[in-house]
DNA sequence: TGTCAACTGTCAGTGGCTGACATTAATCTC
DNA sequence: GAGATTAATGTCAGCCACTGACAGTTGACA
């Protein structure tokens, strides 16, 4: 991840607690008004004024427009990278992603808390879904954190990825099966994490049927 | 894919004909003076100015900047799509997407010759992975890519896609595949097709070992 | 040949984003 | 605690992608 993101130390002076403090407000109006009235709708003036500061400052606190909504995600890629850096060596590549996932599910939900609601959290994640803008960087960022996570498996098992496809292949498998399950979750009704994690352990249980050769037999 | 642009009928009439001119030129200049200078460092305003027409022009024939990157690959996917549909429905799901996948590259070769020369074509797929917008655009043009394939592959096989997840986690680990294997090609130094079609050949062979288990115990 | 419809150019305007410079406010030093 | 230092912010000017509206031009077709 960026690194300058990703510390968040309590933040001891004044000087530092008032940028936090901003920060957070930024990411909560961004979040509330694209929510509410939709992302392209919502522009980046309207965010800035909310929280009484200029356009300017904004694009200091975040590169672009879109930034400003996957800040949240952020924290969560973070743990995950965390938690799978935590797996016991003897675990199977695979099973270690999935429990590297499902465990930072578990334990993010009070640091989201501290930021936003984490209701307005799952809005936004539909929200992303159905804008194609942020879908093209929802995207890019995966790209990235798959980058990371391919290194991670590979110097787990031993291995360089720039000679051997597997970790690769098989994190280009998981994450695009982690994306299917997504999408289906922002297409449906229920926008509970609960049903999220349900719908992604059933996609990833999915896998090795999938690329068996006659589906028709297995049924 | 767009039926808007995907026709190409020879073209009869003279002004059907002045159209495809110019769209052919406006694909031309951009992927020349975007592979020369960059992206990001070509404006609109230079792309329509090398085709003598007005930066309103380029805006009625592509959507945005970045679609007139896409054009060329567009004619491939949409050749992919076909090939996909003739395939025997005997064939295993896996197996027919690769199968489509090299047939397609196979034919393709002289329809793209006649917009841009190939070289160019490759040169500017290598540009694409190397800029993060672009990046951006052509992850989510293949998400929409991997949607209609799935409803393909469902038909095929007798399924719903909304129900049974089998045809979404197929097509997501096999696209998830084939990205690695360009963004492999793309860092690489061998910018001929052949190149990319082994390495995606090589990648495809690797995805049933790289979800085994224990990776260790194979070699 | 004249009429219709499609294609194009011009212009004005919005919104994302950046560099430069001045201003304010927190921190550090003595 | 006053003044020097440095970080954070505001203002302003400007670039570029993109759009709507209107007018002019040019193929198509009767």
């Amino acid at each position: 991840m960026a690194p300058s993101t990703a510390r968040k130390p309590v933040s001891c002076g004044l000087r530092a607690r008032k940028k936090q403090r901003t920060r957070d407000a930024l990411i909560r109006a961004a979040l509330e008004l694209c929510t509410a009235q939709g992302y392209d709708a919502t522009t980046v003036d309207e965010i800035a004024a909310a929280v009484d500061v200029s356009q300017r400052t904004f694009f200091r606190y975040f590169t672009n427009k879109e930034e400003v909504v996957f800040a949240v995600q952020e924290m969560v890629e973070a743990r995950f990278v965390d938690e799978l850096r935590r797996r016991p060596a003897a675990e199977a590549p695979l099973t270690a992603l999935r429990s590297a996932v499902v465990l930072a599910w578990d334990e993010i939900g009070a640091a989201i808390e501290s930021v936003v609601p984490v209701e307005l959290h799952m809005r936004s994640y539909q929200m992303i879904e159905s804008t194609p803008a942020l879908v093209a960087a929802h995207l890019r960022r995966s790209s990235d954190l798959e980058e990371e996570v391919a290194q991670l498996i590979a110097r787990r098992e031993g291995l360089d990825a720039g000679l051997d496809p597997r970790p690769r292949v098989l994190v280009a498998v998981f994450s695009g099966v982690m994306r299917a399950a997504g999408k289906v979750w922002g297409e449906g009704e229920d926008c509970s994490v609960d049903s999220l994690r349900t719908l992604t352990e059933s996609h990833l249980d999915h896998i090795r049927p999938a690329i068996d050769d006659d589906w028709r037999a297995g049924r």
